[in-house]
RNA sequence: GCGCCUGUGGCUCAACGGAUAGAGCACUAGCCUCCGAAGCUGGUGGUGCAGGUUCAAUUCCUGCCAGGCGCACCA
């Protein structure tokens, strides 16, 4: 019951208006909301403000009418000792305030169960492919890749703690147009080392790795033919330390190449032809996908007989469903954003629902450097990769300013704020918050942890700590909703702030022994909920700093 | 031209259609005989423009202005 006081709550409210035969007018489904402040209860509903039109009265009038209403229906109800007050404030709303003791009841169930208190099983199993990163290997990663390497795998812990059945994946594009001009680039400059003089084209790859993977390439006698692949697995190697060093662990590399090799793309494509869904034209294969809404058909095969980029893809997401998941998620850059379409009418082509794919936009980070905007151009070469950043920021702070911001958002990332270990970063605060506890946590002897009444927490700070723990539950639910895990940065700073204004005002040793023992169970929650979040976010959870 | 995203204090960002538009940085005035001052407290300062819907608009709709990104038989 008291995991879903707020459905009780409404159920409450909802009865209160079927006594006073107010329930048919009311249009809208009734919810019960956090208020935005406090200082406005625990609960509210403005369903006054909603019936006041219909009822021609003043909200604030039939607010007290329902108030009396809910107040006769609550002796009738499980929540009777759990409610002290509901008032009428502001313009009309019905304001719930709930009593300590189902505060205190909450945060002894963190106490004793641990993370375990915080989850839930909203995933029921549900099996969840994430695509993300996927870059070609070509070349390091850049800060593009790197937020939504962040953005993926945070997403995919955030999943797997609401019980998804979770399985990250990188799409690996080995093969092609462009591993082609990879293995030129590597052949001209392997020439040019050897003497020659070349002409190194503009939309070859113009970066020194090349040199590097030509040198390698002559130790080892590649031949010219081979260059691309050879080029593509030194390459990728780097791409999965860097991920690695960033913490980042997928659980399957998909090869293009071996989709190719199986056969499935031309069954897919046999099966779309069944469905009459492919058709040919100016010596081309089309997929018809205005057939779902694109906004015209796309070409698969070319009138060269080639395939473009789209042709594997088709095939490589219905692959995804015949592996058994139920739902797709894929991480995409803003380039990407016109070929939401096609992919979705390609799946409905298949007969699954266009929600079984979400696919979200992550929008790019600016790196700033000494307030300066790093301009980027992947052609010459010349871009801020994850590495670079890496190596300056490190891992836990670039997590963190990778995922400070709506996924949808443009991201500014300065490295020098990032670097400095001060209170203009926001990772240290939230660190600092943790650490804090492990050191007070740390100077308790074993004789002084007993069992602890919790009511004697009764300061406001106490009080504003115990309930913004118990929001955590909340934001995960709106990641989950808004497939974001932005929110989870947000919290963490909420948290932490009310932790140092809670230690700021109120010592927690040296007190009555009933008080400190108390104290020291609440500040025991607040680590667990810190560590989870901060664990979610892969971000280091130090003991001391 | 069409489509998507974004316009909130000097800067970077918040605000399921709700209550006095919140934080951080910067600027500024304070707080360590006391569990970590990487902390806490106070002050200055804001919704691009014009309409509309609503009891209520930063949020929704229309138009305009400004910025970013897409619109391939490229990947």
């Amino acid at each position: 019951m008291q995991n879903n006081i707020q459905e009780e709550l409404t159920a409450l409210v909802k009865r209160a208006l079927l006594a006073g035969e107010l329930d048919k007018l009311v249009q809208e489904e009734i919810v019960l909301d956090f208020p935005t402040d406090n200082r406005f209860g625990d609960f509210t509903t403005n369903i006054a403000l909603r019936l006041s039109k219909t009822l021609k009265n003043a909200p604030r009038h039939i607010a007290g009418i329902l108030v009396e209403l809910i107040q006769k229906e609550i002796p009738k109800s499980e929540l009777k000792d759990l409610i002290s007050q509901v008032k009428v404030e502001g313009a009309g709303f019905i304001n719930f305030y709930l009593d300590p003791n189902y505060f205190y009841n909450q945060l002894a169930g963190i106490i004793t169960r641990g993370e375990d208190a915080l989850k839930q099983d909203l995933g029921k199993g549900k099996r969840v492919l994430i695509e993300f990163v996927s870059a070609n290997p070509t070349g390091s990663l850049s800060v593009a890749h790197a937020r939504q390497a962040a953005v993926g795998d945070c997403l995919a812990n955030i999943l797997k703690f609401l019980n998804f059945n979770v399985q990250r994946e990188y799409y690996l594009n080995d093969e092609g147009n462009q591993i082609n001009i990879l293995g030129k680039s590597v052949q001209l400059r392997r020439e040019e080392l050897a003497g020659k003089i070349i002409e190194f084209p503009e939309n070859y790859y113009q970066g020194d790795y090349i040199y590097d993977i030509a040198r390698e390439a002559e130790k080892k006698k590649i031949s010219d033919a081979d260059l691309g692949d050879f080029a593509a697995d030194c390459i990728l190697k780097i791409i999965r330390k860097e991920l690695i060093d960033f913490k980042v662990n997928f659980d399957i590399w998909f090869s293009q190449k071996e989709l190719a090799k199986s056969g499935k793309v031309e069954q897919a494509f046999s099966r779309l032809k069944e469905k009459g869904f492919l058709f040919e034209q100016d010596g081309a294969l089309w997929f018809k996908s205005t057939a779902f809404g694109d906004d015209k058909d796309r070409v698969i095969i070319k009138s060269d007989g080639s395939q473009t980029y789209l042709a594997p893809d088709i095939a490589y997401h219905e692959d995804k469903f015949r592996r058994g998941f139920d739902w797709l998620i894929n991480l995409w850059g803003p380039d990407h954003h016109g070929y939401i379409n096609r992919i979705k009418a390609s799946i409905q082509a298949f007969g699954h629902s266009p929600d079984s794919l979400s696919v979200i936009i992550v929008q790019l980070a600016t790196i700033f450097r000494n307030g300066q905007p790093i301009q980027m151009s992947t052609r010459r070469g010349q871009y801020i990769t994850l590495r670079e950043v890496l190596d300056e920021v490190g891992s836990d702070a670039s997590r963190f300013f990778f995922l400070m911001r709506r996924t949808s958002s443009h991201l500014d990332f300065d490295l020098e704020v990032a670097k400095k270990q001060s209170a203009e970063n926001p990772v240290y605060y939230v660190q600092y918050a943790h650490a804090r506890i492990c050191s007070i946590l740390r100077s308790v002897t074993i004789s002084s942890r007993g069992e602890s009444d919790l009511s004697v927490l009764k300061e406001k700070e106490e009080l504003d700590l115990i309930k913004k723990m118990l929001e955590f539950k909340v934001i995960l639910n709106i990641c989950l909703i808004t497939c974001d895990p932005y929110m989870v940065t947000v919290y963490l700073q909420e948290l932490s702030e009310a932790f140092h204004k809670f230690y700021d005002r109120h010592r927690v040793l040296g007190q009555a022994e009933a008080l400190t023992n108390a104290r020291l169970a609440l500040i025991r929650g607040v680590k667990i909920v810190l560590s989870c979040g901060l664990g979610l976010l892969g971000v280091n959870q130090p003991e001391s700093m």
